[in-house]
Order: structure tokens, then sequence, then C-alpha cells
DNA sequence: TATATATTTGTAACTACTTACACAAAGAAT
DNA sequence: ATTCTTTGTGTAAGTAGTTACAAATATATA
């Protein structure tokens, strides 16, 4: 019976950590998820800050927005500005943020003093 | 002075994550690292329990293996069998894999109750 | 009138990722 | 001799992700 507990707890496991990736998996959602921690963000001012091309950061800012984790602001300005924050949900992602900005800035560590 | 600053916190911040991104990025390593935390498993077996085709599966395991995070140890059985483990330093991820874990059940949850 | 701005979208090309399928090795079982 | 096993690899095909480039919109400036 154990065996069976274990196999059915790995695959829970796994599916959540499945979950997570489908709604910021991919090349760049943590990514500006991670820049718009530092305030929001102008369409452009993002596009540059993470060097993602107009097209694909569009269509990663909707699948943000729809996630519930993204706002997105249309500005009163001419001509006409769009800025993009962080929901107070996103703040859940916090921690996955944190532990993989942590484990980045140690792994770079380790890799540097191989050599 | 303090929006320089602010600057370039944020771009550091950023590319820890892509640094992070760069090594267990991706569809398939972060699943199959939390299949192995609950054990030792044959290809095969990771095979079936990932969802996995052995073309990708052999390439993933391979980079795992490079970053040092995977063991691949050929066993003395007929026919020869390969165990795959984490190794000690894949540990260092553990905060990453449980605040996703987290943050995908929480999530879930979440979901659940909107309906 | 011509040009410039910011935020997108459309199209096509290109690259990367993933799958499906067959097959190889090497001994074991029938 | 034939078939089965596990762990892969090779090839080709298919899907998804990304880029480059042009253009639309609405408005301000020269």
């Amino acid at each position: 019976m154990e065996i069976v507990e274990n196999e059915q707890t790995c695959k829970k496991a796994h599916l959540a950590i499945q979950d997570t990736l489908d709604v910021v998996g991919g090349k760049w959602k943590l990514i500006l998820i991670s820049i718009l921690r530092y305030g929001p963000f102008r369409f452009k001012e993002l596009s540059r800050e993470a060097g993602i091309t107009p097209r694909v950061l569009s269509k990663e800012l909707k699948e943000l927005e729809m996630n519930g984790l993204v706002t997105r602001t249309v500005c009163d300005t001419r001509p006409i500005t769009v800025e993009y924050a962080l929901t107070d949900y996103s703040e859940s992602l916090s921690e996955v943020i944190m532990a993989m900005h942590k484990w980045g800035t140690e792994h770079r560590e380790r890799i540097k003093k191989e050599w």
C-alpha cells in the first residue's frame, strides 16, 4: 500500500507543478512579472527592458491579464499610452519568483567558482 | 540617482530569473525533478510517469546531468537497466519546486471556487 | 501636408520543440 | 532460431514559438 500511496502523491505533485507551468511557464512570463515587480511599465518600456518583440509581448501580456496577474490601463495621453501593472493576486507568486531569483544568483556564483 | 539604481536592480533581478530558466526552464525539467524527488526511477518508468517520449526524455536527462542535477547509473541487470536519481546539488532547487507546488495547488483551488 | 509618436495586429518566414516510428545492442526466455 | 526485454538513437514529419516587417489608429508637431 505504501508504494501505491507514494505513487499517487508523486503524480499529484507533478500535476501541481504542471498547473503552475501552464500559467507562468514559457520563455517570458516570469521575466515579465519579475520586471513589473519594480513598478508599472508602459508597453514600449517593457519591450525594451525584457528584450522581447512587440508581437510576442502583446500575446504574453494578454495571457497574464486573462489569468488575473496583470492589469492593463489605457492612459489619456497623446498619443495614448498603456500601463501594465501587477495585480494583488500576482503577489501570491512572490515565493516562486524569489526562490528562482535566489537560485539563479547562487547558481551563477557556483559556476564562477568552478573555474 | 534612485531611478538608475532601481533600473539596475530590476535588470539584475530578471537576469537571475533568466539564469534559472536557462537550467530548469522548458516543458519538462521541473516535472522530471519533481518526480525524482520521490526516489530513483528507471528510464521507462520516468517516461511513463511524466508522459514524455523516449526521444525527448533522453535529451532532457542529458541536460540535467550536465548541469549536475541528476546522476545516471547503469545497473548490471539483464537486460541492462539505467537508474536516474537526483544529486545532492539538486536539493538546492527544493525551494523553487516547493513554491511552485504550493502555488499550483492553491491556484487550482482558486479556479475551482470561481465556479 | 508631412512626419512623428505609442500600441498594437497581420502576414510570412524561420527556428525550436515534440512526436511517431523504426531500429540497434545484448543477453534471456521459449 | 525466434522473440522478448530495456535503453536508447536516427530520421522524418508535424506543431509551436519567435522574429521581422509593414501597416492601422489617433493625435500632435513642424
